[in-house]
DNA sequence: CGTATTCTTGAGCGACTTCAAGTATGGTGG
DNA sequence: CCACCATACTTGAAGTCGCTCAAGAATACG
């Protein structure tokens, strides 16, 4: 509809450089961290608490969240393994985050990364590039917001698949009620439109947080 | 419906003489970029095309959006004078700019940008700070979008309010359709929701885009 | 002054929510 | 290992907010 390319003189940048899929931040051994262990449902931080750290999940899944005042509550991300969370310019946190399941975080203070990418330019960049992503990240799940949640709900299966599928199935460390506050849907309708899809035969439970895709390309469809 | 005109090659000899608003990024002299002007409903960059600018506006004002397959359109976000667009980690767009009016436009080399946030650390940090609160605008944007109605709307005048109010009323650069669009609403409920404001005299209207703000307490705890 | 565009208003409808049970599931102590 | 309870998930029926469709009014512009 609205894309024609145009014509450039100068050569496309080379995307490795810049796009690290999975970034090796953190993994150099002169930014010293702690790991910390988390029950499921425990809160990591709380919105409006100073922003001290940066956090990366080592295993299990981490939700971030905000809330308005009569309890409707938005989450912003879901954070799997690997995945780095926390990053905020202002001095406090903006959301909240919470563990979704057992599990463990690194935890590395703000001051020692920023003087780590303050002598270091290629940590500084690896900084701005995680933080640029995220955004992309939020920008899409805005778009997603705007959607019928058929459609919500096959883009977020597609996510959740490509994020951690396994064996064949994924399973989903989440509740319902998660994904509803994340797709901006109530319970009822998320838990309606999950069953309409196995009785179509799109997907197949093999209990209610296991889950088969099995048309993909129907999915992809409704993902618009 | 929307005119697509496009630049191909920047003219060099035209220097901008900045004078800004928000953040100092973009006010040192060694930054050099080019001011072009744009024409009301044309295009600055489009989604998927190459990345190779960041973007900052020196007058009027400029949406960025993306769109699905079937036409739905989401304006991610306004900008406006003095405001920064375009920082992308990836090689390229993931959405869209135009022009909502006459406008003119810093246009600066992503890699001159790069190199010099390389050799100053200040830059660089500069850099981060303004992409990470893009990422927290756009966060507080998905929040927005699981209002009701008249929240979004409440949500909507009391930003614009913030930055761009002057003589005591707010001139809106953009069309109820934009508005609709930023905000996941229909054109014909924006309309609605206003008047309705208008009635109980929370707002009022000089001009159906010029509005003076006569009950922001109201509009405040609609903001939830 | 006429035409195109933008904005408003109305009526009916539909997707999702709300309210209300009912059914699995999982963890715990006996 | 089973019985129990709390929590999580599903299902149904009715209601509502915002959408769709359809004109009509105001505004901008040549």
């Amino acid at each position: 509809m609205i894309s024609r390319t145009r014509l450039t003189t100068v050569p496309r940048e080379v995307k490795a450089a810049v796009v690290t899929a999975h970034p090796s931040l953190f993994n150099n051994a002169w930014i010293n961290g702690v790991t910390m262990p988390f029950e499921r449902n425990v809160e990591i931080f709380g919105e409006g608490e100073p922003a001290e750290y940066v956090y990366k999940v080592l295993n299990g899944s981490v939700r971030t969240y905000k809330v308005l005042s009569d309890g409707r509550r938005q989450i912003t991300a879901f954070f799997l393994a690997g995945e780095i969370f926390g990053l905020e310019s202002d001095g406090e946190h903006s959301y909240s985050a919470e563990a979704i399941d057992k599990a463990t975080i690194l935890v590395i203070r703000r001051c020692g990364m920023f003087s780590a990418a303050e002598s270091n330019g290629e940590i500084a960049h690896q900084l701005w590039a995680l933080t640029a992503a995220e955004l992309k990240r939020s920008q899409n799940h805005a778009l997603l917001l705007i959607k019928t949640a058929k459609e919500r709900i096959a883009a977020f299966l597609l996510d959740m698949a490509q994020r951690l599928e396994g064996n064949g199935y994924v399973e989903l460390p989440m509740s319902r009620q998660d994904i509803a506050d994340y797709l901006g849907l109530t319970i009822e309708t998320v838990s309606r439109t999950l069953t309409s899809f196995s009785e179509g035969s799109t997907i197949q439970f093999m209990g209610s947080r296991r889950i088969v895709l099995r048309n993909r390309s129907e999915l992809r469809e409704l993902n618009a």
